[in-house]
DNA sequence: CTGCCTGCAAACTCTTTGCACGAAT
DNA sequence: ATTCGTGCAAAGAGTTTGCAGGCAG
């Protein structure tokens, strides 16, 4: 999806649930999807305010849920305090997430079974999966041997 | 694995580790292992004061760690801010949960796949996995139709 | 003009930590 | 007798919220 596309897609999701078109939400929209690696909500505070100084944390904690809920961003809780964010691209809805602790950088892998599972799994407990997630954390092979690491950040 | 077992486990890995054996510790250990649900450190303190009195907020937390990393206890974060934790019963080592978001239970489901996954996603990248987690989140089936849940706490 | 949206700062939740006292070894 | 462990309270991180003023519709 190209960016204007998903501007478009924003602006429409806001419109048709009653909520206004601000310049500090299309500030916040922009700097996110000028990302192509994740990011905090601090992070995206930083990118937002280069492009309108105006904007507060309040603000991007506000706009935060809306673009996970118009399913703009995906949320990927890895358990360390804080969230990282990612502009969803294409037709990624199932992936898991590997996490090198060591290099702090996670990818994202596709995993269709994922939905499989959850549905399988679910139904023998008389529950409807809403979601799923797989996480993998992971050392470094060229951190563990060298002692640094050409993807740390 | 008994309680008593486990409880001797427990003292083992303190003496081999050079840590004291106190009676908050012991009390904390109690409580926990009298519990079959997932509690939360909030929850365990309430349940070790039942015991010990004495026992503080602040080593409930210093302590939660010792059970985990001498794997007694098995820490379980589904993103909702709080941890859970539950003893760990026999061999079960590779493990899911699925959450049930109306009834805010967790169920432990064997996933022996884990494991295999983990490893084959993590060599392409040049990783090494470490451990993995997968999560559902489910409706319940009863609480959509009856408008309550006989799981609900 | 109306009322949603904003920035600011305080509040909140869960967890960690510094300190002086107390107890295990 | 040493130290490690403890309780207390304050600090810390990330996120949420109440309020008065501002701007979109």
């Amino acid at each position: 999806m190209s960016i204007a596309l998903a501007r478009d897609k924003f602006r429409q999701y806001l419109t048709q649930k009653g909520l206004r078109v601000t310049n500090q939400r299309l500030a916040i929209f922009d700097a996110a999807f000028n990302r192509t690696e994740h990011f905090t909500a601090e992070q995206l505070l930083d990118y937002a305010r280069a492009i309108d100084d105006s904007v507060s944390r309040a603000t991007v904690y506000r706009t935060l849920p809306i673009m996970t809920e118009s399913a703009l961003l995906r949320e990927v809780d890895i358990g360390t305090g804080e969230k990282f964010y990612l502009p969803i691209s294409g037709n990624s809805t199932q992936v898991a997430q590997v996490v090198c602790v060591d290099c702090d950088k996670i990818f994202e892998i596709s995993a269709p079974f994922m939905e499989w599972y959850g549905s399988t799994v679910s139904s023998k407990l008389g529950l409807t999966p809403e979601s799923q997630r797989l996480q993998v954390s992971a050392h470094c092979d060229v951190f563990r041997n060298t002692g640094s690491c050409p993807r740390r950040s």
